[in-house]
DNA sequence: CAGGATCCCTGCCGATACTG
DNA sequence: CAGTATCGGCAGGGATCCTG
């Protein structure tokens, strides 16, 4: 692997952290994952995203409207129907961060497992004085 | 390209989010990409990120390091000296961050557009109702 | 059905001061 | 040099109620 390159990524580091932001923004994974499949309405996506609450959902959709990841279509009918629809942009978006959905499902573990390790390393040196 | 693969990826966005939310903290990015050069010091770390605060950078590292990103080695000198080293774990997570810097150097103007595109849409809106 | 408005709590993060 | 401790601002995000 080649990562000889990766200085050249430190000042971009920095803007590519506001992309970060977004996705990381605790419910826009989630709907650009589910508006990748495909085109879905308002009450599609909120029984999928499990514990998302009308207010979020909103927010999260018209953040993403903003940023030209979805576009927003409103049939004027009785009662309302909304459809989501992931454009050319939020799928590349997707794309880009598919790596990292791999990557959590290859290493998440090791994370946990890391944590676990260095917690039982620090935790006994606050509680346990005794152990000398 | 091929993203029929993608709804099998909906559920995994759940866990994929906790990555996301480590690497969207502000610093970590940043810090990981530059540890991504070589091993680094404290202070030189804190001099390339500029604008951290000494709280900030060592909370970020302390924070990698319990996942397993870097080492901290200490080296028992006066005036004290710790390196800091990107693990094996560290640098596939960069490496599988690397897309989206990449996405964020081809499309990040793109986002500002829709942004102001957006805004200009919604703001004549809320405040000019004379423009009829 | 889709979403606007409001209240409130929590945690991130920055500034500052102190230490070995 | 490389931290630690404390305080405080502010925004993210959840619960709830109301509407066309």
């Amino acid at each position: 692997m080649d990562v000889s390159g990766l200085s050249e990524h430190s000042p971009e580091a920095c803007r590519a952290r506001e992309t970060l932001d977004r996705v990381a923004e605790k419910w826009t994974l989630m709907v650009i994952a589910l508006l990748g499949e495909r085109t879905k309405r308002f009450g599609e996506l909120k029984r999928e995203c499990v514990g998302i609450s009308q207010r979020m959902l909103t927010v999260t959709l018209r953040g993403l409207e903003r940023d030209g990841f979805v576009i927003r279509t409103v049939h004027p009918e009785i009662p309302p129907r909304v459809e989501y629809t992931l454009t050319g942009l939020g799928r590349t978006m997707l794309e880009a961060i598919e790596p990292i959905i791999v990557w959590t499902a290859a290493h998440g573990d090791e994370i946990d497992a890391a944590r676990a390790s260095y917690d039982e390393r620090q935790e006994p040196a606050r509680t346990g004085q005794a152990a000398g």
